[in-house]
DNA sequence: TGAATGTATATGCATATTCGAATATATTTA
DNA sequence: TAAATATATTCGAATATGCATATACATTCA
């Protein structure tokens, strides 16, 4: 369970708050994915994307070599509609890592 | 103008997420009245005010002796919107807070 | 099995945050 | 003007956070 603070602390950095609002539009991306949208080194992305899971934000998925991350299914509504409002808000430069994921080579596929 | 990472950061401290709704329900409170509601020391209430205001979340005004903070005028509706959605997620805690705000032997007049 | 790739963690360091205690400033009232 | 009340600021210490680098682990594929 989510608190409130937790909430706003996991959305009060730059890469954890594009990282949340990114797999809230995107549904379920893996770490190399991230990496290259929001063009920030591996570890940090993993240490940053580690704190979303503890917090209870984030869930994971492994699939061959890759782990993919999403939004915790049980998360509540009203978080949600946090996210919604702020990615709305933030629409602009979210484009801009929607259009670095789409310019990845070779993009990994879990189908 | 107010900063998405900059909103976040503000909520995401108990006393300034707290702060900040109660004064979103009450539309109006000084100092002295959010140390008792909250029950933390001036000193730590004015330090949180301060940075609230200099994120430009709130905006304060002198009326006499007391210093009174309000939301900022110009914030804008999707901020606004969070707040809103949660205080309603953090109904029954604030509802105890606004019970000491009710229980203040003399409370200041602004009219 | 070994090499390559994707991901996670440990370490060390710099910076930021938060707090209590003490003190300063501003305003009102006696 | 002095005392009382409301608010703001400064200081030092403890803790948290963020980063890069290096390393470890897991999986795939040759």
């Amino acid at each position: 369970m989510v608190d409130t603070v937790q909430l706003f602390k996991c959305l009060s950095d730059e890469t954890r708050l594009n990282t949340t609002l990114l797999i809230y539009r995107q549904e379920k991306l893996c770490v190399c994915e991230l990496v290259e949208a929001l063009q920030v080194s591996q570890p940090k992305m993993s240490r940053h994307l580690a704190q979303l899971r503890n917090c209870g934000l984030l869930e994971d998925s492994r699939n061959g070599q890759w782990v993919f991350y999403s939004l915790k299914k049980s998360l509540p509504n009203w978080m949600k509609n946090i996210l919604d409002i702020t990615a709305t808000a933030n629409n602009t430069s979210l484009k801009a890592y929607e259009k670095n994921l789409k310019s990845m080579r070779s993009r990994p596929n879990y189908c």
